[in-house]
DNA sequence: TAACGTAATTAGTATTACAAATAAGCACAT
DNA sequence: ATGTGCTTATTTGTAATACTAATTACGTTA
């Protein structure tokens, strides 16, 4: 849905470039860049490109420009840490343990939060989408199919919510966790052992049940929590 | 804290002229924009500025370039919804009962969330600024320091999840619903009839009591969303 | 010593020229 | 008539250059 980049673009590269520095480090805050037209003979690009990248840097927090004094990374209070750029090039360079907790925390908080939600608020096309998207579930043959029907399923919850907010927020911490995990598929053998709790979420949302909903919501991403701590990363 | 633009860039003019335009729907997503040069001459600046704010507003997922195709307008689902001028432009056009029920829902969900991540993880340090936070509204005499100490304790409370990402979160909403009404502050009548459930909270969190501090925080903003919903908004 | 003005530096803006991609139209062959 | 491939026109992408504006740093003068 989101697309994880594919960057054809000179300045797009810039922007990867200098954002991977940043990002990781090597670019501390505080510390300034050499100026423009030094820095842009040294990434063999023109001036125009590097300004553009710049542009779009600065548009995410993560560097500000001033004349005379030049360009200088940004402290990390700053960084716009919920754009799509900054959250994938963090997973890509500090694969800590910590980060992929912060990240599984805020999948906690919303995703029980938008089953109510959706449980309140959606329209009957919409459960039907969820509908097809559980049967899709449970008709999977294989961990592809699963995996493809369960992201569809849980996509079409956020977006039952009604709350576009909450849809954007899901698909940037999806995409950015999808990058460490297959998300809640387990093993190959018992792919479908959380199906049960996708039916109660499902049945919770179409009797317009909230607090159910809710816990069963709940349980569904703690117990996939526990299991992607049982089975650590895969791929 | 994050700062609500002070364009002395012509480019960024350009961000917003254009950003505001897409958001209100002038610019319907679909349409194609007149190309470069035209839309430069029009808008009396040069190609290069105006380059430099269509690749701001590219990484903001309004808009979307081609060679030979030109630069279209996209669909709303890749709006960055969460990106802070995204945000400000829809509060400053869309002003909508149903888009502060969205923003509020937000809240809703991720600060009884955080103070029972706060009462789970806080160090020392965290709560002592927690403390000093409601020490201040305890002491504010009028509704200005009130305010500012009340925005100082979510900000505090937020800050000792120790998950940037929850931090950044509240800071975008947060912003977004300030451009509404005063956070919390109800009449200047009474307007520290919040401060036994700011205690709650905080007692909570100092005690290490996760689910104590979630309920107490949930009533809070539960309540403050009634009041705000009786008194309407202001300013 | 302090105020003021001047020069030097760096980002900001504009202009021009050309490169690359690609949609559309045309010609050709089947 | 249809489809296939070439050509061309159009629009963004990139580069190079020149100049503007802001601001720091320094040196001069009162």
């Amino acid at each position: 849905m989101v697309k994880p980049i594919a960057v054809r673009n000179l300045h797009g590269q810039v922007i990867q470039e200098l954002g991977r520095l940043i990002i990781s480090g090597e670019l501390a805050p505080g510390e300034g860049l050499p100026r423009e037209e030094l820095l842009a003979e040294r990434m063999n690009v023109s001036r125009t490109a590097l300004r553009e990248a710049m542009k779009v840097l600065s548009a995410k927090g993560l560097i500000e420009s001033r004349q005379k004094t030049g360009t200088r990374v940004r402290e990390t209070i700053h960084w716009h840490q919920l754009d799509a750029d900054v959250l994938a090039w963090r997973c890509a360079l500090m694969p800590t343990e910590s980060f992929v907790e912060k990240l599984v925390e805020m999948r906690e908080i919303i995703e029980p939060a938008a089953a109510a939600a959706a449980a309140r608020r959606r329209t009957p096309e919409q459960l039907e989408k969820i509908k097809d998207a559980y049967e899709a579930m449970a008709a999977a043959e294989d961990l592809d199919a699963w995996a493809i029907a369960d992201l569809a399923f849980h996509e079409n919850v956020l977006h039952a919510t009604n709350n576009e907010l909450m849809t954007s927020l899901f698909s940037v911490i999806e995409t950015a966790l999808g990058t460490y995990f297959v998300l809640s598929a387990s093993t190959a053998a018992n792919f479908k052992y959380s199906l049960p709790h996708h039916q109660k979420v499902f049945d919770a949302i179409r009797r317009r049940q909230p607090e159910v909903a809710r816990k069963s919501m709940l349980k569904m991403v703690t117990d996939s929590r526990t299991n992607i701590r049982r089975h650590g990363r895969k791929a």
